[in-house]
DNA sequence: ACTGGAATAGACCGATCGGTCTATCTATTC
DNA sequence: GAATAGATAGACCGATCGGTCTATTCCAGT
C-alpha cells in the first residue's frame, strides 16, 4: 500500500517547514513540493495551523524514535546511554539538514504561548526530559529529578548554541566543540551523582 | 534633548518585535506603536531586515549592559560573579515580559544562516560567550575555555527550556526548577576546576 | 459498465505585506 | 521672512498569503 496523501502531506510538510521555517514558508511551496493539490490538504487539515502542528508531531515521533534508536544501540548501561545522547547531538549538528532543534523554532515563531502549536512543541520537550529522566532512574542516580534537568538543558543548550552559531565561515569544529564540552560536563555531573558501587 | 526619531523607531522596534516576533509582526504594528509615520521609517533605514539589524543590536546593548550590571553589583570574587549569571536569568525567566531570548527567536526566524539578521544574533551569542570566558579567565579557573562553553550552554539551555515550557497552566516554580537546576550545575562544574587556594 | 468518493488544476477572494510616492506641514537657520 | 530639511498622512503598488469554490478527471467496488 502506498503511503495516503495524508501522510505524503505531513511528511513533506515536516521536512519543509524545518528547513525554512514556518511562517515564511507559503502553503504552496509545501503543496508544490510533494505534489499534491489544494483542496486536497483542506479536505485533511482545517488550516496550515493544523497541518503544521501534524508535522511536528510526526517530527517528534521520527526524531525520539531515532534518538531512542541511537542510544540503546550505542551503550547498555543507562549512564553511558545518557553520555550517548550528547553522541547523538554531535552527528546531528553536523549533518547537512541541521537546522536547529524544530521544536525550539516553532517556539520561537508563534508569540502565543498557549496556541496548539507551541503546546505541541512544549510535549515534544517534555518528551524528551521525560526519556531523560527515565535513564537516570534507571542509572540509579541520586536526585534524578535534578541531575535530568541538568542534562537536559545541556542538551537542548548545546543545540540552540550550534544553531545560533551557525554561519559558512564558521569553523566546522565550532559544533565539535560545543558538544564535546557539554558531554564532559554531562560526564562530571554524572559521577558526581552515581550509585556507590563495590 | 529628546530622542530622535530614529533612536524612538528602534526602541519600539526592539520591543514590538521581542514581543511578538519579527516575521508576523507588519512594519505598521512598529510604526502605529511608535507614532511615526511610514517615509520617516524609511529615510532611516533601508528595509525592514535594516530595521530588525538595528532592533537587534539595540537589544545587544541594553542586555548585556544589564547582565553585567547585575552579575558585578550582585557579587565581586569572579567565581560568585559567574553563578550570579544563573540569579540573573532567573530574575528574567520570572519577568512578565520574557518572551526566550531574542537572538535565539531570531535565528529561528530566518531560515538563511548567512543574513545579517543571523550574523547580528550570532555576534551577541558570541559576545555573551566571551563575557563568561572573561569571567573564567578572572576566577583562574582551569581550562577556561572549556568550562566556559559549559555555562554559556546551561545559560542558553535553561533559556531555551523555559521559553518552550512557558504555558498558562505551567506551575511558576517550573522556572525556578530549571534554572536552580542549572546553577547548581554550573556550581559544581566550576568547584571541579577551581585553583587549588590555600 | 456504472457509480461514488477522492484527487486534480486553477481561478478566485479578501487581507496583509513591504515598499514607494506625493503633497502638506513644521521648525530651525540664516 | 524666506529657505531648507525633516516629519506627516495616506494613497498607492505589486506580490503573496491562507483559504474557498468549481469543474474535471481518475480509480476502485459492485
Amino acid at each position: 500500500m502506498p503511503p495516503s496523501r495524508r501522510e505524503e502531506l505531513i511528511e513533506t510538510a515536516m521536512n519543509v517547514f524545518y528547513r525554512e521555517g514556518f511562517n515564511c514558508t507559503g502553503i504552496d511551496r509545501v503543496l508544490r513540493e510533494a505534489g499534491i493539490s489544494r483542496m486536497t490538504l483542506y479536505n485533511h487539515f482545517k488550516s496550515k495551523d493544523e497541518l503544521i502542528v501534524a508535522a511536528l508531531r510526526r517530527r517528534d515521533e521520527l526524531f525520539r524514535n531515532r534518538m531512542r534508536n541511537f542510544i540503546e544501540s550505542a551503550a547498555k548501561d543507562p549512564a553511558d546511554r545518557l553520555l550517548a545522547a550528547f553522541d547523538f547531538n554531535a552527528q546531528w549538528f553536523a549533518s547537512d539538514e541541521f537546522n536547529g532543534c524544530m521544536f525550539l523554532n516553532a517556539t520561537s515563531e508563534f508569540a502565543d504561548p498557549d496556541c496548539a502549536i507551541r503546546r505541541t512543541a512544549a510535549d515534544h520537550v517534555r518528551a524528551i526530559g521525560q526519556y531523560i529522566l527515565d535513564l537516570c532512574r534507571a542509572a540509579n542516580l541520586r536526585d534524578p529529578e535534578t541531575i535530568a534537568r541538568q542534562l537536559h538543558i545541556l542538551l537542548e543548550g548545546a543545540c540552540a548554541k550550534a544553531h545560533a552559531m551557525d554561519q559558512v565561515d564558521a569553523s566546522p569544529e565550532a559544533y565539535t566543540e560545543t558538544i564535546s564540552a557539554a558531554k564532559a560536563a554531562a560526564s562530571a555531573l554524572i559521577d558526581a551523582v552515581r550509585p556507590q558501587t563495590a
